[in-house]
DNA sequence: AAGCTAGCGGAGGGGTGCCTCCGGATGCAA
DNA sequence: TTGCATCCGGAGGCACCCCTCCGCTAGCTT
């Protein structure tokens, strides 16, 4: 990572002028929007439509579909992989489930993006090593605490967890229980 | 479900004659693959040119682009549902475990095609059935012998397993080992 | 062998989405 | 206020895909 956990510059492209910098966000925003309701396949032209800007002033910022993807990912990511400073002070157990309940709430809305972005990309792994980056720390935490057993990895957990969040649950409540059922699986075998 | 555990009679269009059939069968192979490898965006043109037959005969089997879908979809679940029947003299954990081995083999390239189907389908319900009527007494019978925790459900199960194989994973080592992780997850409380 | 009919292929109409281009509008500095 | 560099919007060219339609082919029956 760079200094300061910036993002990789592959798509630094923030404009200057006041207007430009608005209509900039207002497309990331709709782009969120539309990724979720319409998976991957939402088309641009609405994407600029609910953002109330032309489709040109979508071109310029972003220059071709794969790259308002990519922006739209890494602010998600960025927000999650900050988030993971707020649980240092929880006992290691409970800082790590928290996490990765956050975890599962952030991929839930992305499956499109990420199945879009996986085929090759740049931009997915970096992003993966900054999520690595927030959640790894409370992983081995964990584990020194003697409270997730020793023999797996965090990216076990990832793909475990991140695995949960593609099925679709027909309530939040069996949600979380499939995730306990999950989570119970990282404990240590029986002390 | 009707008797004989026959597919649902929503598509049942099976050709009569003998080039007919062939040519039915070629598309469904063709078209798992292409979805397989391109995703659910697959062109349909695509798929008639990998079956060697032109686009006219695919339309004339599959009035559109969801039926095809569904076609090729029941086809890999009957096969998945019957072979729990082999299972049945294995130990129950063991019956258990094999069967979902399977099942993870199985929904690993069907992740396009639930994905396009879950939105709203009769025939993806249907298939939800036919698999739990195949895997539900292979964790009933797990339950019972108490090798799997009580509190769960087989649907809690499916739900579990199938995320994980949404995940891309770089070996097949690595998809044991978390799968076996959730499935210790299944295990009672420390006896 | 001959006829009937189910089945075949692929050209093409219609529609949609991606992206380019450029005349006009507007924020910002002096 | 004035001027200019930046930014805006959306018409339209291009490509691709869905699905229909119809003249031709070839299994199957007798």
């Amino acid at each position: 990572m760079t200094s300061a956990g910036q993002a990789p510059e592959v798509f630094a492209r923030r404009p200057k002028r006041a207007d430009a910098r608005r209509n900039y966000d207002a497309l990331i925003a709709a782009a969120r929007d539309a990724f979720a309701e319409n998976g991957a396949a939402a088309s641009l032209e609405d994407v600029a439509r609910r953002a109330g800007v032309g489709i040109g002033t979508l071109y310029r910022n972003f220059p071709n579909r794969r790259h308002l993807f990519e922006a739209v990912y890494v602010e998600e990511v960025r927000a999650l992989s900050r988030s993971a400073a707020d649980l240092a002070e929880l006992p290691p157990w409970d800082a790590l489930v928290a996490w990765l309940h956050r975890f599962v709430a952030y991929v839930a809305t992305k499956r499109a993006l990420a199945e879009e972005l996986l085929h090759d990309s740049e931009i997915f792994r970096s992003c993966r090593m900054e999520i690595y980056a927030a959640g790894e720390p409370l992983m081995s935490r964990a584990q020194a605490a003697g409270v997730v057993r020793e023999d797996i990895g965090f990216d076990d957990v990832v793909r475990l967890i991140s695995g949960l969040t593609m099925a679709q649950f027909p309530s939040p409540e069996q949600r979380d229980r499939v995730l306990g059922v999950a989570l119970d699986g990282l404990r240590p075998p029986a002390a």
